[in-house]
DNA sequence: TGAATTATCTTTGTATGCAATATGCCCTTT
DNA sequence: AAAGGGCATATTGCATACAAAGATAATTCA
């Protein structure tokens, strides 16, 4: 496949092209084991393979992709092992996150968290899934990016990246499916909220750490699907 | 300047490669500002600015470097803001580390660490600073490569790199060179391992806690001084 | 028929070349 | 002598070309 099978004027920077992938993942349209060949994606962006290997080079480097020798680029499926690991993490450090949030949180913060979860809650409604699980990532990450942190803050938005590819290999879809378990996740979210308005960081802190915990426990390890999709589409909707 | 200017045999992995220049980190070999320019890698390996970029990103993308748009790459100097956060996320991570090794650790792990506080009091005696540090570091490093944690273990081998350039800009010169602070390194490391070697997580978790503290509190954010490094011999002595 | 083998096609590895941008030096100007 | 304006040089940005390795399909031989 030759260049300008599609795309934009062609402005797209390195740090755009990464983000558009990143985002590709976070709401659920790049499935693990997805192959991202190198020609294709100079397709999609419209420049040439010198400058997309350096950007698979450093999703790698964040497990977003796997990257195999003369074999190219795929999203990666995180093993069992590997997903327990980012879950410790996250209930590791979103604690800390929180706390320092907390510490600087405006009205404002508030009120961006609170419309998060009625968005949220609308879109499961709608059985946006795709938005649903979106929008779920978005709230830790907002905490995140308002906690003073840019450390912890890179490392949270790796976890919540990788958290996403967790979910569409080993749980997401019966999870999502069902009523219960899906208000369950936003209804944690508005308690956490709560706790938050309170000023109250012990109780939110628990929290969290019980919402991560409640999220690990609904994955299931045994069966495993593999899904399969035409790359050019996906990451081109929703410019 | 153009290819051939040295290098060996010309089989350098990417990861080879990638190794070489976080090593020259980690022994103090490559201060923060020193530029990278990309023909001087390629000559120093051997190889064209094609495989060299990749490289740089990911090193970029850890933090050790920092690459700026049609200006190229140079060793970062970490901020006040940045060393304070390092430290932060060490003390938080460490600690998991540290216990999940202990569970594990065996009679040769025990006598490695002893082994390493043995060679790095004795290069301090001899006045070696970059062989005195790098084993320091190894003795954190070690730990984490035997908590059976691969997502803790990276993230603590990049905070370790970082905080190498950390001590080079900001306090390494004058700790190191005073006894009493030399001395003192070692002894925490001693206590540890006597905590370690008696099973006593609780404790070994507060040394190690209070050990980064120590690290913490010698820097000077005040002085800074600008070491210039001709950059082929450092990258080439101890191949 | 089925396994092995070759041929073909696809995709990645890597070097090279040229364009574009930054840097430093020298010269001019006031 | 200090400030500004080119010119030369060093360095990166990026596309392209060809070689090499893998995957797939076609073909041959038992």
């Amino acid at each position: 496949m030759n260049q300008e099978t599609t795309s934009s004027p062609g402005t797209w920077t390195d740090q755009a092209i990464y983000q558009r992938i990143v985002e590709s993942v976070l709401d659920h349209r790049l499935p693990p084991g997805t192959r991202l060949t190198e020609d294709k994606l100079c397709g999609i962006f419209g420049v040439s393979r010198t400058r997309i290997k350096p950007i698979l080079v450093r999703l790698a480097n964040e497990k977003i992709i796997t990257l195999t020798h003369n074999r190219g680029a795929s999203v990666s499926k995180p093993t069992q092992q590997e997903s327990i690991e980012v879950f410790e993490t996250r209930r590791l450090i979103e604690p800390v996150l929180l706390a320092r949030f907390m510490q600087h949180a405006t009205a404002e913060d508030i009120a961006y968290l609170s419309r998060n979860i009625m968005q949220d809650r609308e879109a499961q409604a709608l059985g946006d899934r795709h938005r649903a699980i979106g929008l779920t990532g978005e709230f830790h990450l907002y905490i995140a990016q308002h906690a003073q942190h840019d450390t912890l803050k890179r490392l949270l938005h790796e976890l919540v990246t990788r958290t996403c590819l967790i979910l569409m290999a080993w749980g997401a879809r019966e999870v999502v499916l069902r009523r219960e378990h899906a208000a369950c996740g936003c209804q944690e979210h508005r308690q956490l909220l709560d706790a938050i308005r309170l000023r109250d960081v012990k109780e939110a802190q628990n929290l969290m750490v019980a919402h991560l915990h409640t999220i690990e426990s609904q994955l299931n390890f045994s069966e495993h699907v593999e899904p399969e999709i035409e790359l050019d589409q996906l990451l081109h909707e929703a410019m």
